[in-house]
DNA sequence: TCTCGCATGTAACGTGTTACATGATTCC
DNA sequence: GGAATCATGTAACACGTTACATGCGAGA
């Protein structure tokens, strides 16, 4: 339902802007859900002129490339309305550090443990994100509500790694020392 | 760093399996944070035979394709623990369900309801799912790791929508009852 | 000086999905 | 009788990324 062309319709319907504000607008907001680089945006943003969807502005300006602001029509608005009513594909998630966790027994300690303290440091890193952008503007209840539930899973994911670590490393620490039975 | 083939190498660490058992591996504990098809699982055995990461065993059966149980070879084995010393690319996550609720002024409260009620039923299927899987097998200081971060995150956004679901639903409420202003 | 931000766009490439082809057995 | 499970594989397609091409202005 929601590929980068329909989500560009989409933030359309919230304001005038370029391919390149787009871009940022993707970063700052959508970021944590979904992604997208020019290389998707800008023959999107053509695509849905040649269907009639957005129009387009060429705003001159001296010494850099034409500044393109796109403008949504009263078809494009429709269409997008439209596609709010198709049911939601399930949620699709990629996570590394968790395919890595499942072949934990594969990792020394040390691995696991600067794994797991990276881990996070970036969801530490993805909450700050969160809390700056909200800061910056005043949010639409649908941007609050993105940003709360955002927050929300980052610092539950935290929460747990924190609680948890001990049932991958444990066996870790076992297997790394050896030298310590000697000893005691 | 983990596609499709180095995953079906890892997999292949924890015992020999056929590309039809690696695909319901995929979908049985895998699935919350991977996903992979026949369309991707087979071709990638192939390319990690023709390499030398695993051999190929072909048992013939009556009235049906060979099964073909892969094993990983010791230069398999190598790659795979030299793959889990790459950096962890960052996590990728698609919600249209937050994409939705970006647009959540352009819904009527019905929409909405609807889009949250079906979200939370699918959080508690994937977090029963996780549970089933759990009771099934013995399973591995990772994999419990794993299946307890699902749950932790699938509870944790079912608390948060249904802690905040008003923050969107009530500017649909009161857009949607001009009605109710006149009879009260 | 050098990097970052602004600004657009294309072409090659990678990765994975969907749909198709084939077909027996078992459970409801 | 029909659906689901077992079992493999390919080809067309969709979708998006990466790298490249171009180039100025501002600030460190």
């Amino acid at each position: 339902m929601f590929d980068v062309k329909t989500l560009c319709l989409g933030i359309l319907t919230m304001g005038d802007a370029s391919g390149y504000e787009i871009k940022k607008i993707f970063e700052e907001r959508f970021s944590h859900f979904f992604a997208a680089s020019f290389g998707s945006i800008y023959p999107a943003l053509n695509k849905l002129t040649q269907e009639g969807l957005v129009t387009c502005a060429a705003q001159a300006q001296s010494k850099r490339p034409d500044k393109k602001v796109y403008s949504i029509t009263p078809a494009g608005k429709i269409a997008f309305m439209d596609t709010l009513n198709q049911p939601l594909a399930p949620d699709r998630h990629r996570s590394e550090f968790l395919a890595l966790m499942m072949f934990s027994h594969l990792l020394t300690l040390r691995q696991l443990s600067d794994a797991i303290d990276g881990k996070i440091a970036e969801y530490r890193r993805e909450i700050d994100a969160i809390s700056d952008c909200e800061n910056e503007r005043p949010c639409s209840p649908g941007e609050e509500f993105v940003a709360g539930f955002g927050k929300a899973i980052y610092e539950a994911a935290i929460r747990y790694v924190e609680d948890h670590r001990h049932i991958v490393e444990g066996p870790a620490l076992l297997s790394a020392a050896p030298e310590k039975d000697l000893t005691s």
